[in-house]
DNA sequence: CGAGATTCATGTGAAGTATACCTTTAGGCTTAA
DNA sequence: AAGCCTAAAGGTATACTTCACATGAATCTCGTA
């Protein structure tokens, strides 16, 4: 669109029917009114926490749940009840909550436990106190207030994976501690087995109780989409089908409520933009790959340099070869011809080694350890995203990276 | 022909190193009495 | 002399390196049928 047509852009624009009333509606971060399908795990999770209302330390929750299985929803939901209720009858109670997925955030004890301690707004440096002193300074913050308190811990089996259960069993005994202060833990895991990872005496005192969040079924998944969808678009935009097509979609990927939403409201967001004023089956697909795409740019943004790199690397050998495995060497090599190529110092395998686990992790590839008999020994690695993505992504690496 | 032994390429754990940052402390400088 | 600032000392977390050992099936070796 020419220069000279902006405004009339912008007046058609303004015209145009919008698709959306109310888009937050479809944001993970909107918490329905009344969440579907979720009776039992809300009813039980109210009746666990309830004490707190007489000042009784609730017991310890573990929460169990694939991805977008309304575990986070559920317990905001069950908590900002909590919250209401204490604020009328003037109690003390605190909740926190921490995801402790975000790397650089809450990805180490140290770096955990400051956060918390910054919640109660207690200036933590960032490095170079002893992690004892940091425990100190967290206990002396609650202590201070006297309340009870509730720390949901997200995505714990990330975190416990990275650096051990040591973190949790100083939680589960910081109460010993405490005179004044109760603190109760809610750990959320994606991972079901995650338990049977960490020392039973851990395990024994952080999941008094257990709540396990089954995956939804695609009627379920179109129960919630209908639900939100009704406040979020205008009436009449969704072609027939789209809904059902979302929740196949997101119960293909066992049940994931978030993405069945997510779906949705790009798909949305797709057909606002091509100046459509209706969803169709066809932007689903589109809006698929679209997230896809997003995810991952997301995660390479906020990865340092040498991530890149070797992310790079993969799909360069990727293409050159396409649909083989490939395998560590490999990597490690076309790294070194790449760093080479920036003027970076190559790392060492063994750190690369480490990058590419990382890269599992955040389900960017997947690898899987083989031994090829006489030909050694490696991890067989294959990228988990569509070749369209990858060849953008690779672009978007290389121009970053400026090769 | 089959049971061990060997081999390779790299996984993986532990310990060491470099860097960035923190607090404490001691010394020097300034300032005010 | 008291107060303040600065730089050095001593300490820690984190990201990475170095070292050393572990892995596990294809291949080799060699004794036996």
């Amino acid at each position: 669109m020419g220069q000279k047509g902006l405004t009339g852009f912008f007046e058609n624009f303004l015209k145009q029917e919008p698709i959306f009333t109310n888009k937050k509606v479809l944001q993970s971060t909107y918490t329905p009114k009344t969440i579907l399908h979720r009776d039992e795990q809300i009813d039980q999770l109210a009746s666990i926490l309830a004490p707190i209302l007489r000042l009784e330390r609730p017991s310890n929750v573990f929460v169990y749940g694939r991805p977008g299985s309304g575990k986070s929803l559920t317990i905001q939901h069950v908590c900002s009840n909590i919250l209401r209720v204490a604020e009328k009858n003037k109690l003390e109670i605190k909740i926190l909550y921490l995801n402790c997925k975000l790397k650089g955030v809450a990805d180490t004890q140290y770096r955990l436990i400051a956060n918390l301690a910054r919640e109660f707004g207690i200036e933590v440096p960032v490095t170079g106190l002893p992690t004892d002193e940091i425990y100190k300074l967290f206990i002396k913050a609650i202590e201070k207030e006297k309340t009870l308190l509730i720390i949901i811990l997200d995505e714990i089996d990330q975190l416990v994976k990275k650096i051990g259960d040591e973190i949790l069993y100083n939680l589960t005994r910081i109460n010993t501690e405490l005179k004044n202060t109760e603190i109760s833990l809610i750990g959320i895991s994606n991972d079901l087995v995650f338990t049977n990872s960490i020392d039973p005496r851990v395990k024994s005192s952080l999941s008094e109780e257990e709540l396990i969040f089954p995956p939804y079924n695609a009627l379920q998944l179109q129960d919630i989409l209908r639900q939100r969808a009704k406040i979020a678009f205008r009436n009449e935009t969704i072609e027939e089908g789209v809904i059902e097509k979302c929740s196949a979609y997101a119960a293909r990927e066992h049940g994931d409520a978030r993405r069945a939403l997510e779906l949705l409201r790009v798909a949305g967001e797709i057909s606002e933009r091509k100046g459509k004023t209706n969803i169709k089956i066809t932007d689903i697909d589109e809006a698929e790959e679209k997230i896809d795409k997003d995810t991952v740019i997301d995660i390479i943004n906020t990865q340092p340099k040498q991530f890149k790199l070797v992310l790079y690397s993969i799909t360069k050998i990727h293409f050159s070869s396409t649909n083989t495995p490939i395998f560590t060497g490999e990597i490690y090599d076309m790294y070194k011809e790449a760093c080479f190529k920036v003027g970076l110092r190559p790392l060492t395998q063994r750190r690369v080694s480490d990058i590419i686990a990382e890269m599992d992790m955040l389900g960017i590839i997947t690898t899987r350890v083989i031994s090829k008999g006489r030909y050694g020994r490696t991890r067989e690695i294959c990228l988990a995203i569509s070749d369209s993505i990858i060849n953008n992504v690779s672009n978007i690496l290389k121009e970053g990276l400026s090769l």
